[in-house]
DNA sequence: AAAATAGGGACCGCTA
DNA sequence: TTAGCGGTCCCTATTT
């Protein structure tokens, strides 16, 4: 094993680590957070909730930067989110396997691959199909979560927007690399056609109320 | 003041 | 062949 080989490895283990320490104290701050009904009331509070899941993130990659050993010295805790994100633009560049390509294989063995979403087979795959089935992906709760689902209000977080961005691009198969700002811009057009609103609140969006059902039932007929 | 985020026009590629 | 849809690119404006 060379050492970018080892690098690569080492990244993919702290990518696995935050996902699923994030996961575990996501899952306990939506609990809370469901028992706001009123969305006025949610509005409120999700800056704050978001504000703890961006600490609890910094946090986590702190301790993933403590277990990584005497190799990642060099790197603070944002460098390792870097590093991460950055590995998406790597391998389209060496035609490798990166940290993220891994993560996209550990969803499709969860079964969310291109051929198991709605418009998966014979249709294309749309960009809100792709963010919902995001949503729904508890490993992928520290990049893109619901504030709350109940309401279909969703938040990327600041730090991991791109992450979300270069999936979609990987997705689609583009061959350059997407970003969140071209994303957004996506998710602006929907405004027009009704799909999904702009919450005026900083990378937060909003489902419809008939895009949303639409969603889910497609989701349970997919579950069922 | 600078960085991050949002907005919008023009364009591209795919499909019916 | 072409029109329309769903993004994508790139630039400017606004907000933080």
């Amino acid at each position: 094993m060379n050492t970018s080989q080892a690098y690569q490895t080492d990244l993919e283990v702290i990518l696995e680590f935050l996902e699923e320490h994030c996961r575990q104290e996501t899952r306990g701050l939506w609990e809370n957070a469901d028992f706001h009904t009123n969305q006025q009331i949610v509005a409120d509070d999700y800056g704050i909730l978001s504000h703890h899941v961006d600490s609890l993130q910094l946090l986590s990659s702190t301790k993933a930067h403590q277990a990584a050993g005497p190799k990642e010295n060099a790197l603070d805790s944002a460098g390792i989110r870097d590093s991460v994100i950055q590995g998406m633009s790597v391998e389209e560049a060496t035609g490798g396997k990166s940290p993220l390509s891994e993560h996209v294989s550990l969803e499709e063995r969860a079964g969310s691959s291109p051929s198991a979403t709605p418009a998966g087979r014979g249709k294309k795959l749309r960009l809100f199909h792709f963010l919902f089935e995001m949503l729904e992906d508890p490993g992928m709760a520290h990049c893109l979560y619901w504030v709350p689902a109940s309401v279909g209000v969703f938040r990327f977080s600041s730090t991991y927007k791109e992450h979300v961005a270069a999936l979609w691009g990987q997705r689609k198969g583009n061959r350059r690399p997407m970003t969140y700002q071209k994303m957004s811009r996506a998710l602006r057009n929907y405004t027009r056609s009704g799909e999904i609103i702009k919450v005026r609140k900083k990378l937060t969006y909003q489902f419809s109320g008939a895009t949303l059902t639409t969603l889910r039932s497609q989701q349970r007929m997919k579950n069922a």
